[in-house]
DNA sequence: AGATCCGACCAATCTCGAATTGGTTGAGAC
DNA sequence: GTCTCAACCAATTCGAGATTGGTCGGATCT
């Protein structure tokens, strides 16, 4: 807890120092000198730069950071898409809801966008499936069958977000070994779902393919959560 | 354009490579052993293991990155949420494409989950939203107000797409300058459709709030390409 | 001849120690 | 007491050297 004098010096190193940032040139990043260079440059202690540069960054007119420097400006976000830091403050069960709110609406807007090169990509990711010899290939190709259905909506920032989300999706099961060696069964219920979401997307019906997505998502997390309370076996 | 002999001994050397990476304990990342290393431990030239490799890798059972390794898998996708590098290949209009999309379904979910905490933090971001002297100060309570929302939704996942689109509209935007220096007006189209957004998530309607943050986002886009064709003023 | 082996080189990447930077403490000057 | 200064700390960046997959040309073997 410290009290601030506000009457004394401070509050005069304070403009200068307003004044050195209002007439120097920043570079790019718009960091400026780091503190002992400057305190040199304006001619006073380090502690009494610190001290203003305390003020202005309270006003939040810059932000510091240790081994970083000194920036004008406002403080970028902290949790930007790092993926790993993000993956150890979750879990599957939130990560489902985020998908089930938002993968829906990339199969929405992928039935208005999708070319027929994609409706024969989604086609082909369909059979390969169906003929997946392992749980590994069947993975890869599930894996390209939805990330088809993301680049069908022809939107990059969209595109980003899903791959995101996959990631996500791979650091957070990370570890977890399938339970079951075969191959899938022929009736397994992805081959159903699937079969309605390209479809719907086919048909241009933008109300199904959200739907049938969000049907086949709802499976997919009954599907973990029963593998998760079998998991004791 | 290389014709593979096929017949040679090409064939054997996949064989006893597929039977090292059978029996062999791969590191957690599915590295496997540099080339020059490998070859020597399989007895083999680094010319011929490299073309094992080769039919490994047009399988898609490892994939390979000078200075990386060769690993076992599929090839991590690429465009794993680059910020740069995403920006570079998209445009503000696509942007705003995709917001349309993603933020109704975060402003729905967040009715549902949003505490009393965060509707005072909504209040309060409303409130300064409206005394903003300029607007530097109007866009970040603004960009905190529409944060607040992503909060609310108790989902770290989503909260992490959210930030992953304002790092896209930053870079995106980048450069870009405010044409108009005032601060905004007291009728400003964003203070009645955020209220209807608040209200819409304090009431714990969903569909609302859905709606009213698509409205918001129209209105923004409107205004974004209002400003766009004006730019050559 | 033709394929193969071998060494060398290249560019992208990783590694790891040294330098830089904001933050903190304690002794000494005023 | 208050301020100054130097030293130290931990987070971060920087940079030279080592690694690694990819490529080329001459030597070697069949």
């Amino acid at each position: 807890m410290q009290m601030y004098s506000e009457a004394g010096s401070n509050r005069g190193i304070v403009t200068q120092l307003r004044a050195y940032l209002a007439q120097t040139e920043l570079p790019e990043d718009g960091r400026l000198p780091p503190e002992r260079d400057l305190a040199v440059a304006l001619g006073v202690t380090r502690t009494e730069l610190r001290k203003a540069l305390g003020t202005l960054e309270a006003e939040g007119q810059i932000w510091r950071h240790v081994g970083k420097g000194t920036f004008l400006g406002n403080r970028p976000t902290d949790s930007l898409s790092d993926i790993a830091a993000l993956a150890k403050r979750t879990n599957p069960a939130e990560l489902m809801r985020a998908r089930l709110i938002i993968e829906p609406e990339i199969a929405r807007a992928a039935a208005l966008t999708a070319t027929p090169m994609h409706l024969a990509e989604l086609r082909l990711c369909q059979t390969r499936t169906r003929e997946a010899a392992t749980w590994r290939q069947y993975e890869n190709w599930d894996t390209r069958l939805h990330r088809t259905i993301a680049e069908a909506t022809q939107n990059t920032p969209l595109l980003g977000l899903f791959d995101m989300l996959n990631s996500l999706r791979r650091a957070v099961t990370w570890g977890r070994l399938r339970s079951n060696p075969v191959k899938p069964e022929p009736d397994h219920h992805s081959f159903i779902e699937h079969e309605a979401i390209i479809a719907a997307i086919e048909n241009r019906d933008m109300n199904g393919a959200a739907g049938a997505m969000r049907i086949h998502l709802q499976s997919v997390e009954r599907n973990l959560l029963a593998r998760q309370s079998n998991s004791a076996l």
